[in-house]
DNA sequence: TTAGGGTTAG
């Protein structure tokens, strides 16, 4: 046996190797030389390739600099290599060298330089290059224009894709596939499934490249019945015996949710691998089966005897996250650096996905902060869980830290993060978000812009959430859930009813969500009635089931009844088990008619669902000491004190066009404290025959009063807030207040009043609803 | 002695 190979480039190889042993080249060179090779170009242009191929480019970098470089050939072969290793840049820039020496470029140059562009998202370099190939009269080629129609699909300039394909003189094969792909990279899958059907009307005998990639399109865009078409074809020409488009058919049932289908397929396949292996298990997770993916795990580890890949780690992850089995997920990941997979940006977001379904959410940030090279989609994954778990400023710090990097945020990262300014920011804000979703021009996508919706309706904003739902070129099912939710949070059922009209008007059906929509709705605004009708229309006329947040809303309106009677055989007559959510509804029913025996069972049962259950303490102490029951209350306070349950801190917020201020109960720190104050005793002064410390006195014994003396509802934070915010907001502006609790009876009474003295539209949105005041009545009818 | 499209992944 004999080498070609330059002696000092062998020499330096194996050095490498015994430095980095677990790194080796994927084609180790012979050793056994038995005779001195002889240092001539073509032994040269040989080693270089070899080199190449084995993926050392800084190796094939020092040969090359010592070979005469008037070759074209040598040239080709190391841009190749750079594209090839995924070092695009290099490749560009190696180009570029090529053309300032004057080396003369062919058509092998350009396939790997456009593709690199492609990679790089270099629109520029990418349109300089293809001008380039114009001049040189290689435009013609079809290596080349196939190169360029993919790149311009990656760069979303489909139509410069499409004029590369028409003008084309001869077109092959992959020319089709290529134009296939590129409409499906600009995510428009049905001119993407046309040209695969023109294709086939063409003649053209797809190949099995063809078919997969036209089944990619239908997982992409859930195209059951296009999957259906491609695999009766696969079984006619014979491709169906191929494992790449078994495993693709196994992929696209999965992502259709044709689970059975894609068993079938899977079990036909005669010598699985690990890729089809990982496609069914990674659909079994996006099926809700995670026990039948751990099935066949086991199954692909013991009857096949093939070992797990990066790829099935990820896939299995998933499952892991579904099931809640922490132990299984941490060894998996134990797994994962054992076989030194890590770092693997992909795993590692699939990690700190999972960590964040099992809440664990420091893991997920250690992941996060620990990983070196983050993407869009890991940023993304981190921001959707802050929001998910309701850590807005968190998401919002992270969001702004993205901002200030260069990835550029995508539509899902601004759907995202929309509805932790929804929660937390001002109006001011949440308009600059606007502005910047309009400059990127992201607003034409549903997901954006119906969250753009909910933001606007839940920051106060009704007003603007419908002009924008007006003005949208394009609306869904979720655009008209979404509005009709935007008028019940704000207590306006009248509007809800007229929208859902409309919507069927315009031949959209209702779902389930719709009825959570209307049925919240009608009760929010106290149409007890027509919610009832509107329960019975959802499951006579449309056949919709009714579900645990239908349940809810029902007994909502049950409660607002005040027939408590009916609220409990309406949950015991339920088909379903019933929740926290449920017995939150009928605690606070219960609240309302102060049966504090009812009151006392929810809480019980609400206590042993194990849900976060602040509000419902808190809840029923202050229903305990509203009927002076002392030690009740006492004992709550407390259990959450045993429990570690930190009550949450009560504050009420206003924006000014230079900041938020902040006002928590009996609140004397903000500058313009006195004036607020006296604005405060101003109106309690017009207000006689309400007070509640007088009613107390009344009612209770000096003692007692000591105890409710620190929180009386006579300077709660609201009032503050609503004071503060009528003297600065201009004037003909509706007072917008936000709190972070519920508004208690007392302040509720209050706010009415103040909105009939000072003739003032005022806005409170509370945790649940939001309440306009105006002429001393409240939208939501003073029961929420 | 070099090309282009391509199975499983967040």
């Amino acid at each position: 046996m004999g080498t070609t190979l330059p002696f000092h480039y062998h020499h330096h190889n194996l050095f490498l190797n015994t430095i980095t042993p677990h790194k080796p080249t994927s084609k180790p060179y012979n050793t056994s030389i038995t005779h001195k090779p002889k240092l001539t170009s073509c032994n040269l242009t040989r080693g270089l390739v070899e080199i190449v191929s084995s993926g050392s480019m800084q190796h094939a970098l020092k040969l090359f600099d010592k070979m005469p470089q008037s070759d074209t050939f040598i040239w080709n072969v190391m841009i190749r290599g750079y594209t090839d290793h995924g070092f695009f840049l290099d490749a560009i820039n190696l180009y570029h060298r090529m053309r300032y020496q004057g080396v003369r470029t062919d058509n092998f140059t350009y396939p790997f330089v456009i593709k690199a562009c492609g990679v790089l998202l270099e629109l520029s370099e990418g349109k300089k290059i293809h001008g380039n190939l114009i001049k040189l009269g290689l435009d013609a080629d079809v290596y080349i224009c196939n190169a360029i129609i993919i790149m311009y699909g990656k760069l979303g300039h489909i139509g410069s894709a499409l004029k590369v394909f028409e003008e084309m003189p001869v077109r092959d094969l992959v020319s089709w596939n290529s134009i296939i792909t590129a409409y499906s990279l600009v995510q428009q899958y049905l001119s993407s499934m046309e040209w695969f059907r023109e294709m086939l009307r063409q003649q053209i005998r797809p190949d099995k490249f063809s078919l997969i990639i036209a089944l990619d399109v239908c997982s992409l865009c859930v195209y059951c019945s296009g999957g259906r078409e491609i695999h009766c074809f696969a079984l006619k020409s014979g491709f169906a015996l191929d494992i790449m488009v078994q495993t693709s058919l196994v992929d696209t049932y999965c992502k259709c949710g044709m689970l059975s289908y894609a068993e079938r397929v899977f079990d036909k396949i005669c010598l699985r691998n690990v890729v089809a292996w990982n496609a069914m298990i990674g659909g079994y997770a996006l099926n809700g089966q995670p026990l039948r993916a751990f099935s066949s795990l086991k199954k692909m580890l013991k009857d096949d005897n093939l070992d797990v890949d990066n790829v099935t780690l990820i896939n299995l992850l998933p499952s892991c996250a579904q099931v809640g089995a922490v132990l299984l997920g941490k060894s998996v990941h134990g797994l994962a650096i054992r076989k030194g997979f890590l770092p693997h940006p992909v795993l590692e977001t699939a990690l700190l996905d999972m960590y964040g379904e099992f809440g664990l959410l420091n893991f997920a940030e250690l992941i996060f902060n620990q990983m070196t090279d983050k993407n869009l989609i890991t940023w993304n994954a981190m921001i959707a869980l802050y929001v998910q778990k309701g850590w807005n400023e968190k998401a919002l710090n992270l969001f702004e830290e993205l901002l200030s990097g260069y990835l550029k945020p995508d539509t899902v990262t601004i759907s995202s993060i929309l509805p932790a300014y929804a929660k937390l920011a001002s109006l001011r804000e949440c308009r600059q978000i606007h502005g910047y979703v309009m400059k990127l021009n992201y607003h034409s996508n549903l997901f954006v812009s119906n969250s753009i919706i909910y933001m606007y309706a839940s920051s106060g904003d009704l007003v603007t959430a419908r002009t924008f739902f007006d003005q949208m070129s394009s609306r869904d099912i979720i655009s008209w859930n979404t509005i009709i939710m935007a008028y019940a949070i704000h207590g306006m059922g009248t509007m809800s009813i007229e929208l859902f009209s409309e919507m069927k008007e315009r031949g959209f059906q209702p779902n389930g969500s719709t009825f959570v929509s209307l049925l919240t709705s009608c009760s929010n605004s106290g149409m007890v009635n027509k919610g009832w009708a509107y329960y019975n229309l959802m499951k006579q006329d449309y056949g919709i089931e009714p579900q645990i947040e239908h349940y809810g809303c029902i007994l909502d309106l049950i409660g607002r009844t005040g027939n408590l009677d009916q609220a409990m055989s309406f949950i015991e007559e339920m088909p379903l088990l019933p929740t926290a959510r449920i017995w939150g509804s009928l605690l606070n029913a219960c609240r309302n008619k102060g049966n504090i025996e009812l009151a006392e069972l929810a809480a019980e049962r609400i206590m042993s669902i194990r849900h976060d259950n602040t509000g419902c303490y808190v809840l029923l102490s202050n229903l305990y000491a509203e009927a002076g029951r002392w030690e009740n209350s006492e004992h709550i306070k407390s259990i959450m004190k045993k429990a570690g349950i930190e009550k949450t801190l009560a504050c009420s917020t206003v924006h000014t066009v230079f900041r938020l201020h902040r006002f928590v109960n009996q609140d004397r720190s903000h500058m313009e404290s006195d004036m607020i104050y006296n604005v405060l005793g101003i109106i309690i002064s017009r207000n006689p025959g309400h007070s509640k410390c007088e009613e107390y006195v009344k009612k209770f014994k000096p003692s007692d009063l000591v105890r409710i003396k620190a929180n009386l509802p006579e300077n709660h934070s609201i009032r503050l807030a609503v004071c503060f915010g009528l003297i600065s907001t201009a004037l003909g502006n509706p007072v917008l207040v936000r709190k972070n609790t519920r508004i208690c009876e007392d302040c509720h009474i209050v706010v009415k009043r103040i909105s009939e003295i000072t003739k003032s539209e005022i806005i409170v949105g509370d945790s649940k609803v939001f309440h306009h005041f105006r002429d001393g009545h409240c939208s939501c009818g003073d029961y929420w």
